[in-house]
Formats: C-alpha cells, structure tokens, sequence
DNA sequence: CAGTCATATGACTGCTTGGTCACATTGCAT
DNA sequence: ATGCAATGTGACCAAGCAGTCATATGACTG
C-alpha cells in the first residue's frame, strides 16, 4: 500500500505520479521499470517517491489494483446482473466491444493487464490477483450455466471447457490488439467475428439446432 | 549471430552454455537476463562470453532460433504432409498431446516461447520471428482447409476464425501448463478435453451433423 | 626449440540502478 | 512571529550491470 503521504497529495500531482508510472510500466514492462527514470518523467525527488511508496512493487501493485482489477471487477459484477437480459452471444458480442473500447482508451493498462497474466511465477502475481483470478479465469460460466438452466445450452457440453475457450479467444484477441503491426480492428470487424464465432457455437451448443 | 570461436567449442561446453543460456532466459526472463549471472553459472570467464556472442541478445536470438523456432518450423513441416492421414480431431489430439509432452521435457523452453509472444513491441522480436510467426499463426489452417475441401467441414465456418480459436487454446493451454499452481495436467485429462472440444466443434462445424 | 595463433581470463571502466539521509521548504497553529 | 510537523530534495552510497583489454595459456607448426 502506497503510504498516506501519496494520497494527501493533490489530485493533480497524484495523477501525474500515477499516469507517468502506468507509461513506464507499459512501456518497459514490470521488470524494466526504473525508479530513476520514473522520477525524472514525473517530475519529482527520488526522495519524493520512498515518501509515497515502499519500493517499486509498492506502486505497480497499487497501479494495477485501483487502475485494473478493482475496474474489472465492479464491470463483471455488474454485468452479472444482466444473467436475465443478455444471452451468451449477446454477452460476448458486449465484452468483445468494451475489450476493443478500453484498448482505444487506454493501450497502455491493457499492456500491463496482459504482461501481468505472462507474470504468474513472480511474488508480485499471487499479492496482486489474490480476489481477481477467479472472476477472470471463470468469466462467462455463469452465462454458460443459466443458459444450461434454461435449456438453451446442451447439458452435454463442457461449460468449463467453453469457458476456457472463450476466455483464451479474448486474451489472444487482446495480445493481438497490442501487438504494433496488427491491421486495426473496427467495431464492424468485431461484429463480423462475433458472428461468425456465433455460428460455430449456435450449431454445436445449442440444443435447438439438434431437434432439427 | 555466434562468432565461429563459439561453434569450434567443444561439444560439452557449448552445450553446456547453451543450457544455462536456457535457464536464464527462462528464470530472468529475456529483460532481466544477465551477462555477469550467466558466465558465473556457466562456469567460463566474462571475456570469453564476449568472445561468443555480440552481446546478450545475440545468444538470446540464437537460442530461440535454433531450440524453438526452427524445431517448430520442422514439426510443422512433417505433419503438414500428414493432411491426408489425420482429420482436424486427432490432428488437435496430435497436437496437444505433443505440446504437454514438450513442456514436460523442457518447461524452460517452452516459457521463453511463451513470454516471447509477449515481445511483439521489442526489437528482437521482429529479428526472431520472421519465418516463424506465418506457421504459429496459421498452423491448423491448412487441415480446415483440406476438411472443408473434403466436405467434412461447413464451408460457412470462418476458417480463419476457427483456426484462430484453435491456436488461442493452444496459448492459452501451455499459458496454464506453466503458471506454477496450476493442477498437474494428465494425458488422459487432456484426452478428455479434446474429446469435449471435439463434441462443440463437431456438432457445430462438421456438416454431417446438420444432415441428421 | 622458437614462433604463431586461437582461445581463456578477470580486473577494470564507466554507467545505471535502488535506496538513504541530512537538510531545505512549506503550511498551518498558536 | 514562532514553532512544529509534514513534505520536498538531490547528493550520495553500495551494488550490479555491460562491455573492454592487456595478459596468459596451450596447442600446433616448422
């Protein structure tokens, strides 16, 4: 936890701190990132920065903390109050959108959400997703499951596998979107794509299409 | 690339280099491997590292080059003229089995190819990849297309696409296999999530099950 | 034997790093 | 105005780094 001092800072000045440490961690990446060099961009004292912050760690937890997982996890919490609205192809077509949405917005937090997953033999992994692993990796199972209670998913189909396999087409769909020389995706692009993953499932998960 | 002097080294002790190269990448990571670390491990001088390689990323493109890339590109090359044998269910089979395989043998191998995929804005990246990314990026294309050509597969299914979730499986698979926690991984559990996978994709792409 | 050449060595340089600390500045209460 | 606590500062330190280089070794040649 960063220390009282940071946050009876200005909001502006804790702001600047905070943007110019997601740019550094973006962009050199956790084990690349530097104190001094993130002191120099934002401005402040070394001795600024161990008033603020135990150490490094310090400040990449709190960063992907408030900036990643807390975000994440009120959207999944919300999102799961639509159970009775959305079904499962709606509800993909949606988390593609806002995936695609939040990477126009902010490049750079999506950067360390997706080197953060590649950084699971770190300490710093197992102190930062202790409550955000489970509702990551199990994403869309409560989808799956009230479809499977309703009857509109074959019982005969592995949700957890489903759900594996839709969570790994989102985290290669973000790697993809982060990669420089990707061709860029419009809205329509991923509406294309939504339906044609919409096809492929509609005739293997779907009961109805086997009481055809 | 290696200076000669590197590969008039005795076997033992090329290879002896070669295989702490390995751990280091893999432990530390292609950014936080180190010169000093590695000539200690290995047991020779700082100067005669110098004496091998350019520097650092030299040996790290060489390594990746010769113990994954062009051994993928080999792999690939022998099972495409297997097109005719194995549909795209063992094909998956096929291809999985050999991935836990691989990773049981060479867990470090397989971690820097993964964090490699992480690489895409480094330099390196680019200087590694050239003939290697088409294949991984591509690689169960060709079997969709020939199952498509056979009428096994439903010509409406975006093969791109499906190609697309079969590869982000694959990552996201080797993903799990190497984050420390996770379940030990039998063959036989992953013969029951291909035969899962294989009960969405056949009720779904195989135009077969639509001629019930 | 001397001469040559590829290879091996580790002390060394110059640089960057994370982290500290004695001191300076600010702002607020009395 | 005075005092005091909170905050700001950058020179400084030890450690670790990549990369160099003068020197040493040892195998092979004539």
């Amino acid at each position: 936890m960063p220390k009282q001092t940071f946050f009876n800072l200005p909001d502006d000045k804790r702001e600047r701190i905070e943007a110019c440490a997601i740019e550094e961690f973006a962009g050199q990446g956790y084990k690349g990132a530097s104190v001094s060099r993130l002191v120099a961009a934002a401005g402040i004292a070394k001795g600024s920065f161990y008033q603020y912050f135990e150490d490094m760690d310090d400040l990449y937890i709190h960063i992907v903390r408030t900036k990643i997982a807390d975000r994440k996890l009120a959207t999944y919490q919300r999102e799961k109050r639509r159970l009775e609205d959305l079904n499962l192809s709606e509800f993909l077509r949606l988390v593609f959108h806002q995936q695609l949405t939040q990477f126009r917005q902010e490049p750079s937090l999506l950067r360390i959400g997706l080197e953060l997953m590649q950084l699971t033999g770190e300490p710093v992994f197992r102190r930062v997703m202790d409550q955000y692993q489970a509702p990551v990796t199990t994403y869309f199972l409560p989808f799956i499951q009230h479809e499977v209670d309703q009857g509109e998913i074959d019982p005969a189909v592995n949700a957890q596998l489903l759900n594996f396999m839709l969570v790994s087409l989102g985290q290669y769909m973000i790697h993809l979107l982060t990669a420089a020389d990707t061709v860029n995706i419009t809205p329509e692009l991923l509406d294309k794509i939504v339906d044609d993953l919409d096809y492929i499932l509609r005739n293997g998960i779907y009961t109805d299409s086997k009481e055809v």
